[in-house]
DNA sequence: CAACAACTTCGACTTAGGTCGAGGTCAAGC
DNA sequence: GCTTGACCTCGACCTAAGTCGAAGTTGTTG
């Protein structure tokens, strides 16, 4: 029973993924990785923990919680390293989001584009001041922002 | 006259913007938007305050924090409402906040693309898995990886 | 004038995504 | 076999962007 070279202890996972020792643990307890444990109580990565944690950061770049990341990881069977088809799968539905949202800022970024273009000071009648119909909430605690029902300067 | 027909309660900013009532006095607070008072200490909002507004939500859609906000709007001569040419600037400063985060987002799809086209089970050697050129270069231990919603600026 | 809606402040609470420190344990080198 | 550094848990704290409720005040209107 020697240690296999494979297990990784945290502070090697921590180095070699970049992301914080404290923050592995955190998204262990939200169940996004796992970690075996030694004797002595003492955690041990299996090497594909890197890959996750790569997808978790690529996740939460686009924008993903890490509540999605875990919905989406927990699609993948329990203890294995994904599969293409696994992989292809969560790829795929990725790309939906991000297709989803490129197109979003697109929209937006035109109506700017318009909006700097007409010099509509007021807003008033501004595409980009009446955008809710086209726009879920993609800020922070942001609501909807409601057309102003007239009114203005 | 001291009451001015175009000073509006709270209540009325609130209905005519769409934001809520707590987060006027927020961002008050935080020095986004200004108030006067009656003599019963009630705020009281110029109509101008709807621009501002609008200015805000706007900005966070776009997915900047609200100190961002603050910090653009604090660029504005005395601190007053946008003219045109203010108005101009600044939005043209989201857009390119904007075209860097389309982008961004668009590289990433691509990435993910060929991810899938070439299999890379291993994601050793992928293009996904390598992305710190372009992320990572904050320093070594990188616990700089800020998650989503990276304010601009 | 009395009722009542709208307003005030202040502090506590929320969610997401963590970080920090205290106090204790494990593992490895000399 | 001791020292040192890496590791453990747990609870407190942090920021952002607010929300909620209590307790008290103002303003409007019948």
């Amino acid at each position: 029973m020697s240690k296999l070279p494979e297990m990784l202890t945290i502070g090697q996972v921590a180095e070699r993924s970049g992301v914080p020792h404290t923050a592995l643990r955190f998204y262990e307890e939200r169940g996004l990785i796992h970690s075996e444990r030694t004797a002595g109580n003492q955690r041990r990565y299996a090497r594909s923990v890197l890959r996750r944690l790569a997808f978790i950061r690529t996740a939460q770049r686009v924008g993903l919680s890490l509540e999605d990341v875990h919905d989406a990881l927990a699609t993948l069977p329990d203890n294995r390293t994904p599969t293409k088809s696994d992989w292809s799968r969560l790829s795929t539905n990725w790309q939906a989001e991000l297709d989803a949202r490129i197109d979003a800022l697109i929209r937006l970024r035109d109506r700017l584009t318009s909006c700097i273009g007409c010099g509509c000071l007021s807003l008033r009648s501004c595409t980009l001041h009446n955008f809710d119909d086209e726009q879920a909430s993609d800020g922070p605690g942001a609501p909807k922002l409601k057309p102003a029902s007239e009114g203005g300067t």
